[in-house]
DNA sequence: CGCATTTGACCAGCGC
DNA sequence: GCGCTGGTCAAATGCG
């Protein structure tokens, strides 16, 4: 049998969307979560990054699902945004939230998130789904991947990856004294055994330093122990296995909450991040920060995907490559990596103050016809609107 | 030289 | 109380 270990490092950065089973759903780490306190609910990330230390990521798709500060593709129409916005429409009974982050995403009240259309990121929208996940309030998320690109999409005749997120809340821990966890499920990378390749790394912004490996019991495959290596003192932990049930699947379980914000400048960390795959064809790279590239990651969100072109890595690289293939402008850094961490919410007030002609395409493509994928589902692009506005396509 | 990963040893919680 | 197992530590190693 294929022999796993020593490459979850490997594993960790291979968030990449491939063919999975459903039957992680079973799995017996993965528990319904109660429902949010409403505090939980209207966490603004855009508002004060101290107030939770969950991955920016996450607390976006809290504003996606839950903040009103988000106009709808119609309000937009004629701004200029940058940004997709969020659109929150209602459905039956249910209120469902479509974003420009997660185009086509639909976040119920039922929790479960379905996304209806395909995205180009296979990465991303693990990522992307299991953020939402997390910002459900029940913090499960299935995402059915049908898609011809290993994109995840939702309603598709067959499962092909799923993404599960279980809240810490309610998610006990048999060893050591209760601890607070959240159990992430995602699709583990085609080239798992492939440490010259797959290293793509999953985006939660942070940056984790690898402190340990650990065979599991009943698991063929070692689990791996990360801590954040954003701040010193940060005590929040993760650890990296894949699924017994479902060798397909990550399981990620994160242990702790960040003492201090985002990472605005990962280099500015001691020891937050080496290489981080600056070389596509470095067969080392090692934090899991590898999503994360540069000073500039942070300023939107989105860290994969607004790499800077220098120091991309394979993910990137991989997304690159998938906006080729749709004609999609790529990520401009001359644009948005101009914009410092501060910038980031203004932007996010002149979203609304002003937008753009770009958003509005977002917009459209997130919430209108649903048949035009040409924008609306470009993954990650689209997913945090970089490629929104003026600039896209002609900037190719 | 600095930093991240690897890996064996040690520590602590839990079940019997 | 003991053993098993998970979690962490820290020295060794490797890479840029």
């Amino acid at each position: 049998m294929d022999n796993f270990q020593g490459d979850l490092t490997d594993v960790v950065r291979g968030i990449g969307g491939h063919m999975l089973s459903p039957e992680i759903s079973s799995s017996p780490n993965i528990l319904p979560l109660p429902q949010p306190s409403p505090s939980d609910l209207h966490m603004n990330p855009f508002g004060d990054p101290f107030v939770s230390m969950t991955d920016p990521l996450l607390q976006e798709l809290n504003a996606v699902t839950n903040s009103s500060h988000f106009s709808t593709a119609e309000d937009n129409a004629n701004n200029n945004n940058r940004f997709l916005v969020p659109k929150v429409v209602l459905e039956d009974d249910q209120i469902k939230s479509q974003c420009s982050i997660f185009p086509r995403i639909r976040i119920s009240h039922s929790n479960i998130i379905h996304e209806s259309s395909p995205c180009n990121s296979p990465a991303m929208s693990a990522h992307v789904l299991a953020a939402a996940a997390a910002a459900s309030p029940r913090g499960i998320i299935n995402a059915n991947t049908n898609s011809p690109r290993n994109c995840l999409l939702v309603d598709g005749n067959t499962f092909s990856s799923q993404i599960q997120i279980s809240s810490p809340r309610n998610v006990g821990l048999k060893r050591r004294k209760s601890q607070a966890k959240k159990v992430v499920c995602i699709p583990a990378p085609a080239a798992m055994n492939s440490r010259s390749s797959g290293e793509v790394v999953p985006s939660d912004l942070w940056a984790w330093r690898k402190y340990g490996q650990k065979p599991i019991k009943g698991s063929p495959f070692p689990r791996g122990y990360y801590r954040c290596s954003s701040s010193k003192g940060c005590s929040a932990r993760k650890q990296v296995e894949r699924s017994r049930a479902d060798p397909s699947m990550l399981v990620i379980t994160y242990t702790s909450e960040h003492n201090h914000p985002w990472p605005i400048q990962r280099n500015a960390l001691a020891g937050s991040t080496r290489s981080c795959s600056s070389n596509p064809n470095s067969s080392k790279s090692s934090t899991t920060t590898a999503s994360l590239n540069g000073p500039q990651s942070n300023t939107h969100l989105p860290s994969s995907a607004s790499a800077v072109k220098n120091e991309q890595t394979e993910e990137d690289m991989e997304l690159e490559n998938v906006e080729d293939d749709n004609k999609v402008a790529p990520y401009r850094p001359e644009i948005h990596d101009q914009h410092q961490p501060d910038d980031f919410f203004a932007d996010l007030e002149e979203l609304e103050l002003e937008g753009d002609s770009l958003s509005m395409l977002l917009s459209q493509g997130c919430a209108g016809d649903l048949n035009n994928e040409t924008i609306a589902s470009d993954g990650i692009s689209d997913f945090f609107g970089w490629t929104a506005g003026n600039n896209n396509k002609d900037d190719q």
